[in-house]
DNA sequence: GCAGCCACTGTTATACTATTACATATGTTG
DNA sequence: CAACATATGTAATAGTATAACAGTGGCTGC
């Protein structure tokens, strides 16, 4: 945990300035394949980008009709491939509870993700706490357990939304 | 987080009495339900037998199996709604990441739970880190964002299973 | 250059997971 | 027992994901 941006990030406020996010995940995520030799195709590509598109967490079945051409949508497999590799180079996250993927906000290797997902607006945040990672590593070893992957999503309301309703 | 048995609760031993657990599983239910005045219904009891039988978590359409008498098995939703009154009174918590189910080791409102799945045996269990809440709630906190449930999975392999890969 | 290989994409079909809508049955209460 | 609420039955369908195999395109080594 030597990152100096290890800690929490602020959830994104609905206002900000989305296409700078969307740009710096592409550019990164060029980086990292070109050094992995690895292709990000156009079809890879352009799904990393409809998922990075806003905050909110994407299904497999509206980047495909994202992807529709005049020749209709691909099929499903098409997404899914794309998915199976952005996900092995960590450029994105599948959220299990809701069935939806995330552009991964800082791709590298190892590192452990949070997520917070508000039901008002669908938005995600990713962050890394330490003291989660201590505290996942801390129960696994007492139970003799060898952690492979972990998962932490956590739902509610982002502040916006929560004031919202209340108003 | 005044419970004592609150902490860690080691990973089940491969060869440690099923029955006794799926008894005290299925006499708490009782009692649950009969404080509460709802019906814990054959169907529903079946259902929590069958997901009780053993420490690895149950798919619904496999539960759906064990449910098939002389006349076929029922329809998915049977299975379904039973799953949702059981997870309504946290009897049962669903693993988001198996789409699986898994009867409660200890069911009381508000526990938070955090689940170790093995990829081996898939036993799973279920352990309640008290670090494990702070830490979400200290993340959500810096975020402003009002937590209202939250998923911690972990997979990796227990013990047992990591020992029988190395021989 | 091109033969051979491997990674990627296309196509079709299908498996798996979950819910909606509506009908019937059963239990509870006044 | 009538009226209501809860639970179950039945059928259809929505939503998520993968398998199997064919075709295409780029890269490597000769």
């Amino acid at each position: 945990m030597a990152r100096s941006q290890a800690a929490i990030e602020l959830f994104p406020a609905p206002d900000h300035d989305h296409q700078s996010c969307a740009d710096r995940i592409l550019a990164e995520a060029e980086r990292i394949c070109a050094a992995r030799r690895v292709r990000l195709t156009p079809k890879r590509r352009q799904v990393l980008e409809i998922i990075a598109k806003s905050h909110a967490a994407a299904g497999a079945y509206e980047i495909l009709e994202e992807m529709a051409g005049p020749k209709g949508r691909p099929a499903p497999v098409i997404v899914y491939r794309a998915l199976e590799f952005l996900m092995t180079h960590g450029l994105v996250h599948r959220l299990a509870s809701l069935n939806a993927f995330i552009a991964c906000a800082n791709p590298q290797p190892e590192h452990g993700a949070q997520f917070l997902i508000c039901r008002g607006c669908r938005t995600v945040t990713e962050f890394s706490n330490p003291a989660m990672g201590t505290a996942i590593r801390a129960g696994a070893r007492e139970a003799g357990f060898s952690v492979e992957a972990s998962m932490v999503e956590i739902s509610g309301l982002c502040a916006a939304c929560a004031q919202a309703q209340n108003e």
